[in-house]
DNA sequence: ACTTACTAGTTAGGGATACTATCTAGCCCG
DNA sequence: CGGGCTAGATAGTATCCCTAACTAGTAAGT
């Protein structure tokens, strides 16, 4: 999600399109804004409403300094925990 | 899980160490245990118990047939899930 | 006008599961 | 005989993903 949302703002709707496009399963709503409330609530990422053109409004995400120090941060321990799972599975 | 039992039987407690040696934390039994039970459910692992020498007594667990296969299936998954991720959280 | 479909977001409820904490029990050592 | 390590089990709680249902705007077909 965070690193979604490091391409730059972006709303729930296109989101999850870009995790369908990419192969990670289609994400649901009852998940999605959920989770986008989660890292609103940890000051993660801030939110604005724009009017929607030719459709219903879209709430845009951007991420915070903290929500891309975040990012980094888990990027990293999820590099080195994929890495030590890789190993135990192809041992 | 099934990684580590691919290596061979062993039991609950020296798995937890082996997932801690390798860096994966400190996995509690309160997580190991009820874990090891669902796989014994599903079929993908049998359990024997063995009297402990010099210690309380062990119940060995081994991967089946039908645990191996899992493990491959479910490392490919693992192997191409965590890809995509990898791509989009470096983008 | 009515229906369908797509877009966009929200909420309630259930189920899976990881965690904390606690318990039993065997063995060894000081 | 208490403390510590080994070994396993269980209850209770919290998290969180999912299904399902809802509201609402727009557009196209009938």
């Amino acid at each position: 999600m965070l690193g979604v949302l490091a391409d730059g703002p972006t709303y729930g709707y296109a989101i999850a399109q870009r995790l369908a496009d990419v192969g990670l399963g289609a994400v649901k709503g009852g998940t999605l804004y959920p989770l986008l409330a989660r890292l609103e609530a940890d000051r993660l990422v801030e939110s604005s409403w724009h009017a929607g053109e030719g459709g219903p409004g879209r709430k845009y995400f951007t991420l915070t300094r903290a929500g891309k120090a975040h990012l980094h941060e888990r990027a990293e321990l999820w590099g080195a925990f994929t890495g030590t799972v890789r190993k135990l599975m192809e041992s």
